[in-house]
DNA sequence: CATTCTCTGTTTACGGTGTAAACATTTAAT
DNA sequence: ATTAAATGTTTACACCGTAAACAGAGAATG
């Protein structure tokens, strides 16, 4: 991958590209909403190019190729989540509490970031090693909550299989983010705060 | 649609195709399996052709297109599911006997079936008349899970947010299929079986 | 200053894709 | 026997991801 990222040189920062956010940025942003709106596969570099104003080669000055610019969407979500969790984890409050907000947290990042969401998650990349790379991301993600599991445990004093109480609320998180998002538009929830917060409360309670 | 559903005719099971079974079921047969294997976007239509040992173009006097023909595999598996939801449904037991005994069975036949289940809920359908056709035929096999909820309500004599209960249901079992048909060749899962019971008990406590 | 080098963009070209259109053949109906 | 329908093939086209070659704009070096 020995691509893109030399931003080393001197004091060139802008130039007069339609704006003055780097190119690599603005393909990536404009990349995820296309990807969200219209689907990974339906979506053209040469249309994503077309979006932005540059060639569609020019992408390819960025990114290596279209698989490695989805993943590196990826990227930047699972950065995210993990810089809400490891913030999170540091509020006051007991470790069970911690754990409920860590939730809520990523929970309601994924709500308003709808794009995010669908990209990261909801988007199934073609099997091979760009696919296992993302994974070794999400894995760090997952380090987080199974970290906050066994602190629930051991704070209560009872042995859990750390691995499965993980796996549920993971499982819950992504079963709450995608029927609200999906749904959103066609099926008028009546209270989604409450729905959270009974899933949440469900997942948890053995800790209680 | 005006294609590929008028088998009304005489006496023609076979002919000389390479095998007895209609080519139609083939197809789909095939699709399905690479779909699983490569990838929905992934899987060209001249490979399915080549596999079969048919010209690309044969498939099309069949499906009228790619997307239709994933849809097929799609309604395959939701009619498979339905069937089995109401065989499951006039089995004995109480209603929260019943009900659990439902999602055991989905949840065993997405387990069993990991082919038909990353084909129908893993891949991500280009949004349009399509996909929202997917949508619908899935509310059919939701109807059952709602129907179950509301007895188990009423039987119990509680009052429940049905659509919710449903849902959180719903997520339980995709959460449970996708983590351990997703992760089964590389988590080594303790007891898959237990966890199912756990997840299912979990979803179900508040009829019991 | 001139020269060279590195970035970052463009244009062109190639093999693969979904599928429309036209044609061919095999089977059923008259 | 003749017609019509069903079911296949071949050809053709527009679009896709991207490799390769080229172009210019600063920065680095003399």
């Amino acid at each position: 991958m020995p691509v893109a990222q030399k931003r080393v040189s001197t004091t060139r920062p802008t130039k007069s590209r339609r704006t003055q956010i780097p190119l690599r940025d603005q393909i990536r942003d404009t990349a995820r909403d296309l990807f969200a709106r219209e689907g990974y596969e339906s979506v053209s570099m040469r249309r994503i190019g077309a979006e932005i104003g540059c060639s569609p080669m020019a992408i390819y000055r960025h990114y290596e190729n279209k698989e490695e610019l989805l993943l590196s969407i990826c990227e930047e979500t699972f950065g995210r989540m993990i810089q809400l969790l490891d913030k999170t984890r540091q509020t006051p409050g007991t470790r069970l509490e911690v754990l409920r907000r860590c939730v809520q947290t990523i929970v309601d990042f994924h709500l308003s970031h709808p794009n995010h969401y669908k990209v990261t998650f909801m988007t199934v990349m073609p099997p091979g090693p760009v696919a296992e790379r993302k994974v070794a991301i999400g894995q760090h993600a997952m380090d987080r909550l199974r970290l906050g599991v066994r602190e629930c445990a051991e704070a209560k004093g009872i042995e859990v299989d750390v691995e499965m109480a993980a796996q549920i609320i993971r499982v819950a998180i992504h079963g709450l983010a995608s029927s609200l998002i999906t749904t959103s538009k066609c099926y008028p929830w009546k209270d989604p705060q409450r729905m959270k917060e009974e899933v949440i409360a469900t997942v948890t309670r053995q800790f209680e």
